[in-house]
Formats: C-alpha cells, sequence, structure tokens
DNA sequence: TATTGTTATACTCTATAACTATA
DNA sequence: TATAGTTATAGAGTATAACAATA
C-alpha cells in the first residue's frame, strides 16, 4: 500500500504515524514548490510574507511574522530581502513610530501574481490524482493542526 | 473558520494552498514530538532510523536511508549516533564486505519500545479531536505524496 | 513595563563533492 | 562501472539573547 519500504523492506511502526506522514509529504511538496519557482527568486516563506502582505497593505513586521509562526528576528532578513528585490514597500507606520507599514509596490503586485500562478499550477500538477473533495478535507484536516504554535 | 490570521487579518492566498498548511502542520507537529520526547535521547529522524531498522533487522545503511529519503552522507552520524547510544549494533554485513548490517541491541530494544509509546501518546494527545477515521484518511492522502522524492 | 524592530550568534537540517574499498 | 560507507563542508532554516526606540 504505501510506499515507505521502496524495497520490499517490512513496514514499521512509522506507516501508523501521523507525524512521519506529514513530514514525508511537507518535504516532498515544499521540494516540488521550490523547483516550480527555481529562477523566480521567491521561497516558500517569503512568498508567505508577500501574501500576507497584498490581502493586509500596510501590515507591519511583527504581525506578519505573528500571522505565520515566523520570529520576529527572522522577519528582518525577509522584509530586507522583499524591499531590496523592489517587491515590498517599508514605510513609517502612522500612529506608531516604532513600527513599519509594509505593502506590496507596484512591481511587486505583478511579481506576485506571476508567483501566485506559477504555485497554483505546481499545486494543481502535484495533486492531480486528488479529487478537488480530498483537496478540501485535506486542507481541512491540516488548517486544525498548523495554527497553535 | 481557519485561523492563520489570528489577529483579524484577511485571509490570505496561503489558505487555499496544500503547500502551505501542510508546512505549518508538519512543524507544529514536530514541535509537539520534540517536547513529547524531550530527555528521552531521540528526534523524529533518529527515531525514524531505529523503527526501520527494527521493522528489517539486518538492513544495511543505504537502504535505510533510501526508505526514509535521507542521504548516505547523512545517515553516517545518525547511525554513529545511536551506535553510541547503545541503541543499535553495526556488525559485518554476510556477502558483502563493504555494508553493515543493522541491528537493535537488547537495550535499543527496551528503549525503542519506550520511544514508541511516548510517540503514540504524543500523536493521541495531538489528535484527540479527530475521529479515527479521518486519521485514517490524512494519513492516506499524505502517504500519497510523501514517497516520490 | 511591554512592544517594534534590530543585531549577533548558534544550532540543526540537509545537500554536494570527493574519496576508499569493495562489488 | 556501480555501490557502501565516509569525510568535509556549505547553505538553508530556525532559535535565543540582548539592545535601542517608542508605546
Amino acid at each position: 500500500m504505501s510506499d515507505a519500504e521502496p524495497e520490499g523492506l517490512h513496514p514499521s511502526v512509522l506507516e501508523g504515524l501521523i507525524g512521519y506522514h506529514l513530514r514525508r509529504a511537507s518535504s516532498a511538496v515544499a521540494a516540488d514548490f521550490a523547483r516550480a519557482v527555481k529562477g523566480a527568486g521567491v521561497r516558500q516563506v517569503s512568498f508567505a510574507v508577500a501574501a500576507v502582505i497584498a490581502a493586509n497593505p500596510g501590515i507591519n513586521q511583527g504581525a506578519v511574522g505573528r500571522a505565520l509562526g515566523v520570529k520576529r528576528a527572522n522577519m528582518v532578513a525577509l522584509v530586507n530581502e522583499l524591499v531590496g528585490a523592489g517587491i515590498i514597500d517599508r514605510r513609517a507606520a502612522r500612529g506608531d513610530r516604532r513600527a513599519f507599514a509594509l505593502t506590496l509596490t507596484e512591481e511587486g503586485e505583478r511579481r506576485y501574481r506571476s508567483w501566485v500562478d506559477r504555485i497554483r499550477a505546481h499545486e494543481d500538477r502535484l495533486f492531480a490524482a486528488f479529487t478537488p473533495g480530498e483537496r478540501t478535507i485535506l486542507i481541512e484536516l491540516l488548517s486544525r493542526l498548523g495554527e497553535e504554535e
């Protein structure tokens, strides 16, 4: 059935562990994601940051980090990377002089949309053998796990 | 519904991407795994190695690595770690003088069983809100993804 | 006191390339 | 030529601690 034993090995305890399958699936999907956006100058995390900003213009770094489970210390390089690439704009936030308001630039909007297209194509390819119902169920089950942290 | 936006943010494209939910879920489960086995001297990967050896006594490193998607170069430290901890035994393989046959030691069998107990408890706790049917479906869907590599 | 953003740093994980000894 | 195991090393990814400015 499942093929964690490609050389005809005996199945192990791992077959019954959700964590094991999650680990394998997540790393396989991440590897295909990387192939899909190769040369586009974006990674899973930086795309996630761009997506949260796209949906919430003017949001600050800390809020993006909390939404994604990324530590504030690690947000710095991530935001610098996107600012440096001309994807996002970092302006002083009105009302809080400690914070920055993040928005996509015009160029960033275009790049972001092309990333979304590539990534949707990658998921459609990878999940071609899944029915729409199966995809929905998978997302529903996974989203019950990922939001605690 | 889903809570990737804990501060009342607008939902983003990420909500519809399986890869995103996989990433979050996998890292949340891995973090709980780490808490569950804290002090037991085992990690997700080393447990996986032990599990494959437990189910396939006499198997060699390369085969374990291929079964788990771990590069042979990285298997070395992993096997050394388990040998050093007295969990597994590394003997010359009969019939191939390049390879080693790996088995659990007696002590290793005991430790392995206690790890399995802890890990099953961790999964039962984490998936308490999942029905047995949901767990089965989740494993089934995930196992269609993780075995390519 | 708490929070925003920052720097510096360390630790883990994984990938690649080159080597040896056997097959 | 290919495979089993090894070494060395580099690059991600992520975590912690401490700091300045502001709330």
